[in-house]
DNA sequence: GCGTTGCGAAACTTTGCCGTATCGAAAAAC
DNA sequence: GTTTTTCGATACGGCAAAGTTTCGCAACGC
């Protein structure tokens, strides 16, 4: 009405202030981080109440309500923070590039919040396949064309079959990967070995079979 | 709607038969069959009602509760009619058996049923530690043994590489076919090929690098 | 037939969350 | 100082889902 209600400036830098408290960028933060705790802990997204981001992040629901109007947009900005830099395909062998993606998933496989991803990619899809497929878009997509393109250049460059079925290798890669470490951390606390990603690698590109 | 109700006894005990109307064989089976279908479709536990069984069941609510106290012991009595046998391990080149073990988990990771176990001993693992430790002894920790057993034979016969690392070869052939069939899931409506084990055996087997 | 128990449907009750509103205090600009 | 906006906390009505009880009827032994 009197004033711009479009400068809703999302911190407080300089520029046209309007003038009163500025939110607290810690309660942002602190918002954030509770979504992405909740998210982890939770199977699906209809677990994920406002109430408990709130009561995690020490938080009235208010501050939460002032910022996002609904669930889903908090949900798409807490996932944003999670996309972690994926490495230019670049020249260099195969297999190089290969232990540089297992290290990244391996890693990020134990992260709880970025298995979240996967459970919900993975099990909400009927539940509400625009969410999913938001998260999908910004998440997995564009690691699964990475992969798919360095595939693609190793049947090129002579460094892998020719003969490649492309959604297997994917799965291979993929699915190696994410079932080791499941597996290792039912048993113990997650001690896995330094060198996991260089015979994993080693695993998948050479095969079960005597050279 | 006349006498097709068979109702007869749930068990062969006979003596003192407590007299008035024996509880229906059928109403019992079919409260299972919908427990089983409905904790495929969902991703935890918590997730399941007791409203929603009845429903799928085609029974009042008070039927269940008659029978079972909790939900818990419904899952558990529920649970344990999956038990499908495991092909013995004999005689025979290493890879007619690994299609023959590839061939029944794709089949079974496309089992709803199936499904539902590894959701809830993947995702509930630190929510119901008991429940899932139940389950996973009778379900996934018989054919690791058996993945295990087969993969160390092959060891033994020169079929597979003398340096085998047996975590992340048994991690390979469980997570790829999952991930396969995972992924393959998300694309359509799930038609794969026919020979879907063939091919995953011979890119198990023999790699992603040349001959 | 009679008493007893099981049956499914529907009503009742509880629970948890949502979205909003209100309150006193706090943090900035003026 | 005053003004303006946000802060956390709490309370409110509403709603939807799930557990619990009620009820009329059906099936069994006697």
């Amino acid at each position: 009405m009197t004033s711009t209600d479009e400068t809703t400036g999302t911190d407080g830098t300089r520029a046209g202030r309007p003038a009163g408290r500025p939110r607290s960028a810690k309660a942002e933060k602190a918002i954030i981080e509770a979504t992405l705790d909740l998210i982890g802990e939770s199977t699906s997204l209809a677990e994920l109440s406002i109430e408990a981001i709130a009561a995690r992040a020490g938080v009235g629901k208010t501050t939460i309500y002032r910022r996002w109007s609904s669930k889903e947009d908090l949900v798409v900005d807490a996932l944003a923070v999670l996309k972690s830099p994926l490495p230019p395909l670049e020249e260099g062998p195969f297999r190089d590039w290969l232990v540089t993606y297992l290290e990244i998933m391996q890693r990020e496989a134990r992260d709880v919040r970025s298995r979240c991803v996967m459970n919900i990619a993975m099990n909400g899809y009927d539940r509400d396949p625009r969410l999913v497929e938001r998260i999908r878009q910004v998440t997995i997509k564009p690691r699964q064309e990475a992969l798919a393109a360095l595939l693609r250049r190793g049947v090129e460059t002579g460094e892998l079959r020719a003969d490649l079925d492309l959604p297997i290798a994917m799965a291979m890669v993929v699915g190696t990967v994410m079932w080791y470490v499941k597996s290792a951390g039912f048993g113990e606390g997650g001690q896995l070995s330094e060198n996991v990603a260089e015979r994993l690698a080693d695993h998948i590109m050479a095969g079960l079979v005597p050279r």
